[in-house]
DNA sequence: CGATATGCTCAGGTTACCTGAGTGATTATT
DNA sequence: AATAATCACTCAGGTAACCTGAGCATATCG
């Protein structure tokens, strides 16, 4: 008879049962900005999710979603292909390019914007309005605890 | 002046903060195990989390693991070269392979088990037994909420 | 003014998946 | 029992989302 290793496993793993929290929204908000019509994918959201009403720089962009210039300019390729964004000199640095939306772009925004309220309030109904701030209480520590 | 569109915007981004808190976990955790001295990626975690003690197929694996048996055996072919898995031929069925931890295997995921526990008791420590039972409610709620 | 730093782009690589087209082995059908 | 259908797996090739390294133009600093 074969030798069965005795394991020490944990109870559970959070960390799994947080994949799999993320996976699912991640669906719905690709599904929802998606039903508006609009190209995009869930990367993407390194860009909306960071840029800023005036235009940002490519660096700044990068560095904010903690990636580099090089991912990050291919994420901007792809949305000013779509017509969501434009490149546009940077009046005070000759170097620079000041990334910006476009009315298409901001169209964009405000529906993923519409989305994520959806969301919230689909969520405060799943868990009450004290279940989603403990919940995101909860996430803030985890994700500062560094 | 330059017209500034209007914004509707949400109030917080709970998809946001999981992505956040995720990311902090899995850091965590791919340096525990690397730690171990294991040249093993976050990937492999869909082998070492399904697999059975007594071997598994690979069309099992990739099914439990929601993805291709040739993705899946990819993965099961990079545990093979660092020492963590075979593949020996199925007893009960010729056209498969039961895929199996080797030795060095099984010492690699009692190392993963003990790096979750010890995430899981970090978690308790910085959210309370009650909070971090709460969170994971919360999680499961969302994942499982189609 | 020259050295160094910064912002960006071009080229090419890797990881983690995917689809499609086989090859044998097994099971079902006639 | 022969043939068809199915199943487990492999081979080839593709894509998305990142990465590193090198190079070029513009800024900044001593």
């Amino acid at each position: 008879m074969s030798t069965r290793p005795q394991f020490r496993e944990p109870e559970e793993n959070t960390a799994y049962l947080l994949g799999q929290a993320l996976a699912a929204l991640q669906r719905v908000i690709t599904r929802g900005v998606n039903a508006s019509g609009h190209d995009v994918r869930a990367a993407h959201s390194a860009v909306f999710g960071n840029i800023d009403h005036e235009g940002t720089r490519l660096t700044q962009l990068a560095e904010r979603a903690r990636m580099t210039p090089q991912a990050m300019s291919e994420l901007v390729d792809d949305l000013v292909t779509g017509g969501y964004l434009t490149r546009i000199p940077d009046p005070t640095d000759g170097r620079a390019k000041l990334i910006v939306l476009t009315d298409l772009g901001n169209v964009a925004l405000q529906d993923a914007f519409d989305t994520i309220i959806g969301i919230e309030a689909e969520l405060e109904t799943l868990l009450g309005r004290t279940g989603l701030l403990r919940l995101r209480k909860a996430l803030h520590a985890i994700a500062e605890r560094e």
